[in-house]
DNA sequence: GCAAATCTGTAGCGATCACTATATTTTCTC
DNA sequence: GAGAAAATATAGTGATCGCTACAGATTTGC
């Protein structure tokens, strides 16, 4: 979706120097989107936080959506995968997602305006089909992760385990962007992480 | 937040008549906020749809926000009120909230472009204060009553456990939202009842 | 009939939206 | 230094946003 032709894949080195940092810029664009929602964040609005005028902008990004997806990445490459981290640490698949749920309860609740999961909330109600489309992707291929994992212990239902999940993380994501903090949210996950060990006992 | 001197108070009968049918125009425009959200309808949409022009969108409703709330009002006087449903066919506090989680996984999977809860995501990332807060009040409103109905069983643990099943309920009207259907759903509904149930009984 | 009251259509308000045409500045290669 | 390449600033594009001034139309009370 990034076209080839824009900054990272630049070729010569002859030009004018960026006069503002790429990652910086991305970070503070994630935190925005974070926090306000892909339509409430306006590129007037980004260029000022960024310091930097339309033109660069649009040279840097490509597009409001290409800045998104960018967001997006980083986000999900960072502390965010709560499920990458649950699952470095080891142990079984009720013992991960249970571990998942409760790194959601401590990331979601608000912290300097930022609550929930760019990835679940953060194109939500959107009008843009482009942004609405790239955060479909990113959680579509969180569920698959989550799905591939649970297979290995229970193939047969490992689909309908891991749109639990999805769907447990959803509410303590929205929940938490309703002011939630991470009391309710644990009460949640605990619940829902023991409904989930004893689904994949029982079935 | 409904002017007084808006048209349900009309107390003269002299003037020009309205020549459309207001509560129709409240169903159009709850149609059209709970499909894609208050900030993705505008104003001019919603004077296409209803077969008006400003003048008289605004001399009916005060503003978009006011049209709002009254689509609100009605969606939570309709068949979307869950709890009340589920607490008109009777039964104790575990009963009536797995009978509530039930509903709302038969009601939330997309309908015509319309999916989850308009209450809980109808305001979801917009960029209007007042829309969000006329959400949010309904949304306490509707966990009050959901908190003040468990206590009848749990007056210490009722916060909890109310925050719960709001979650529950957030996360399958953010999931319907992304397009899960009624089994996805009801399988979350069905845990999180049990779930409700043991949490309630074991307390 | 006439005035008050109410709604409707025409037309357009200022603000913001994402985005861009153009020219200038900077930096490299040669 | 010449030329190419890349990023910049100035300024503004058309579209849409929620909303409104104004005059005309309609209906009532008197």
């Amino acid at each position: 979706m990034i076209a080839t032709d824009l900054p990272e894949s630049r070729t010569g080195s002859r030009g004018r120097r960026r006069s503002f940092d790429m990652d910086e810029a991305v970070e503070t664009a994630m935190r925005l989107f974070h926090a306000r929602g892909y339509d409430a964040v306006g590129v007037a609005e980004l260029g000022a936080e960024l310091g930097i005028k339309p033109p660069s902008f649009y040279a840097a990004f490509g597009s409001k959506a290409g800045l998104f997806e960018r967001a997006l990445r980083r986000y999900a490459s960072g502390e965010a995968n709560i499920f990458a981290r649950a699952q470095a640490e080891g142990g079984g698949v009720a013992e991960v997602i249970e571990r998942t749920l409760l790194l959601a309860a401590q990331l979601y609740p608000e912290r300097n305006g930022v609550a929930g999961c760019l990835v679940l909330d953060g194109a939500r109600n959107s009008a843009d089909p482009e942004a609405c489309a790239l955060a479909e992707v990113m959680r579509k291929a969180g569920v698959a992760a989550i799905r591939d994992f649970i297979a290995g212990e229970a193939p047969e239902r490992a689909d309908a385990l891991a749109d639990f999940v999805a769907i447990a993380m959803k509410g303590m994501s929205a929940a938490a962007r309703d002011g939630a903090d991470e009391a309710a949210l644990t009460v949640v996950a605990q619940m829902a992480g023991r409904a989930f060990r004893r689904e994949l006992a029982e079935g």
